[in-house]
RNA sequence: GCGCUCGUAGCUCAGCGGAUUAGAGCAUCUGACUACGGAUCAGAAGGUCGGGGGUUCGAAUCCCUCCGAGCGCGCCA
């Protein structure tokens, strides 16, 4: 048990001993901003106060006077501050057995949690058409998708990936006709794929003239691009989900039968016409067309209701990118209308990426095809670099990027602070070698030597790495993870400079005692950036 | 017009009910040990948290409204 559960609990005994139900009072130990107000405090007088009918600083001095009689671990003193708070002054020695504790669980076991208790969940993402290669835009929040899901493993989630291919429908029909134009050696009509790349390919096209054929055979060579833009980024996706598949398994038919005997499903002008409305969609949604095929939603619905029913995942995460939100109504209402319940299908939207040339903002079109291709940034800045790059930006803010920037002055990736964090603690480690030191196993060590502010710092940040995972795992936000990794390799530096581990005039103790933190350090800054997919290196 | 998302330092972003100093990085300016890698460190400057109301002991954070931006509003995908 951590100091902070400690401490909650022993929070909760003491509402007991004055009379107080816990579980009817919300109050939160947190780390406070500032060290002065101690290394924890409580809100909890603040927020029993008028359940009591105290106001909240009498109520603390009641509960400081049960925490001096009982006091926690490590515990020094306690102070009412402010309006009411409950600061905890610790003696630092708690965070030395910290440092013992991260070093046993080892780099497999350390912030690891039992948060998603084997729930099955199926992580969709990226998905983008195979139209084309994959661009820089619908590329962008694939690093994102990936994290989330490492991190969602880490946390006891069974995770599988999905990449859901929409190889089917009008957009590969006019992927043919484009293809085919171009090997006849004519203009690609203004509704088609203009991009060079549709040339490239019709060059090696030797099938007949036949548009869906030519089209599916474009879209399979597009998708090899994908796949390897993808794969340079590190990205492998447990499943390639066809939607063609979808459509010729029947499972579609099924599906709207299904709604139509719920009576959801009405007929109008000889479509079909699902009653969305009734689940809250602002219109009621078309299921087929006037020439007989389903729209692109039944499909959809039915995809859905292959992850939730018939392979029975227990929840189902998208993500798409904002200019497909329009979607998550009609599927939701799906959700509910097929008795799924829309809360077992969980939509995560990445707002718009914009890219810059200096001060220019590039204008892409797939159809025109003057776009980034993601392969390409990642050749320029190595997939890290990348990685870090998209989730150093919050998923439900739309960013811009300016190209120039990142690829010229690429060294002010946050990346490369902190690889070099870790290529430091390499380096310490070679040196270590190199001078035939050999550590002593931790308890012969004498930890209480670490009690220079900034090794004490470095431990306090060491120690919230199971919290933020945790935390950016049920916020579906990897980004803390990379704040983390941020901060963390600032206070590392900090360290560096200002506290030698190996040096001739470092007591031999001193050097062991240091070595053991950075020991510590290097295994969580690993567990960190592993969660993100990025690459922790020996020397840059 | 309606809906969704979002406005925090010059730029890119944290903070998302708590502590009379709102935080980083980049850019700008000033400094740094004859020792483990200076891709580093220390410091300065920079903000009526889009505007206005409200709820609360307490609001950048919650609610309303206005302004501004992006996206969506097909039998497309």
């Amino acid at each position: 048990m951590g100091v902070r559960e400690a401490i909650e609990e022993t929070l909760s005994s003491a509402l007991v001993h004055l009379g107080v139900n816990p579980d009817h009072v919300q109050f939160v130990v947190e780390r406070p901003q500032r060290l002065e107000h101690g290394e924890f405090s409580t809100n909890l007088a603040m927020v029993a106060a008028k359940s009591v009918g105290e106001n909240p600083r009498s109520f603390a001095e009641k509960l400081c006077q049960y925490l001096m009689d009982n006091p926690v671990d490590y515990q020094e003193k306690v102070e009412i501050a402010g309006p009411g708070f409950i600061n905890f002054y610790l003696n630092y020695r708690y965070l030395h057995n910290e440092l013992i504790q991260v070093l046993a669980l080892g780099e497999d076991q350390f912030a690891k949690s039992n948060l998603g208790a084997h729930e099955k969940v199926i992580l969709e993402f990226c998905s983008a058409n195979p139209t084309g290669p994959l661009h820089v835009g619908n590329g962008w929040w694939a690093s994102y998708g990936d994290a989330l899901a490492r991190l969602l493993r880490r946390c006891g989630y069974q995770v599988s990936t999905e990449y859901y291919v929409n190889d089917t429908g009008g957009q590969i029909r006019r992927l043919g006709e484009s293809l085919l134009a171009r090997r006849a050696g004519k203009e690609v009509n203004e509704d088609g794929y203009q991009g060079e790349y549709v040339s490239v390919l019709s060059e090696t096209y030797d099938g007949p003239e036949e548009v869906l054929e030519a089209g599916k055979w474009a879209a399979e060579k597009n998708l090899e691009t994908i796949r390897d833009s993808l794969e340079k980024l590190g990205i492998h996706f447990n499943v390639w989900y066809s939607q063609a598949s979808i459509e010729e398994s029947g499972a579609v038919q099924e599906m709207v039968e299904l709604l139509e005997a719920k009576g959801l499903v009405v007929d109008q002008d000889g479509k079909k016409l699902f009653l969305s409305t009734k689940f809250g969609d602002s219109r009621d949604r078309f299921l087929t067309k006037s020439d007989g095929d389903f729209t692109y939603l039944a499909g959809d619905i039915a995809y859905h209701y292959n992850k939730l029913v018939i392979r029975g995942f227990d929840r189902a995460i998208d993500i798409f990118g904002a200019d497909h939100h329009g979607q998550v109504a009609s599927l939701k209402a799906a959700m509910e209308a097929l008795e799924i319940g829309a809360s077992r299908l969980e939509i995560i939207l990445g707002q718009m990426v914009s890219l810059l040339s200096g001060s220019d903002r590039l204008k892409f079109s797939k159809r025109k095809g003057n776009l980034i291709p993601l392969g390409d940034l990642v050749d320029d800045l190595g997939p890290s670099a990348t990685r870090i790059l998209s989730l150093s930006t919050s998923i439900d803010r739309a960013t811009s990027v300016d190209i120039d920037k990142v690829t010229a002055e690429s060294m002010d990736n946050p990346v490369y602070y902190i690889q070099y964090a870790h290529a430091r603690m390499a380096s310490i480690e070679r040196v270590r070698d190199q001078k035939g030191i050999i550590v002593p196993e931790i308890s012969k060590i004498n930890l209480s030597l670490l009690s220079h502010p900034r090794e004490l710092a470095l431990l306090r940040e060491m120690r919230m790495l199971p919290e933020i995972v945790e935390e950016a795992a049920k916020e579906r936000a990897p980004f803390k993870v990379a704040n983390w990794l941020k901060e963390f390799s600032g206070l590392f530096h900090s360290f560096y400079h200002d506290c030698y581990v190996i040096s001739d005039s470092v007591d031999l103790e001193l050097t062991y005692a240091r070595l053991a933190l950075v020991a510590g350090c290097k295994l969580a800054l690993r567990v960190a950036l592993s969660l993100l997919g990025v690459e922790a290196l020996e020397r840059m």
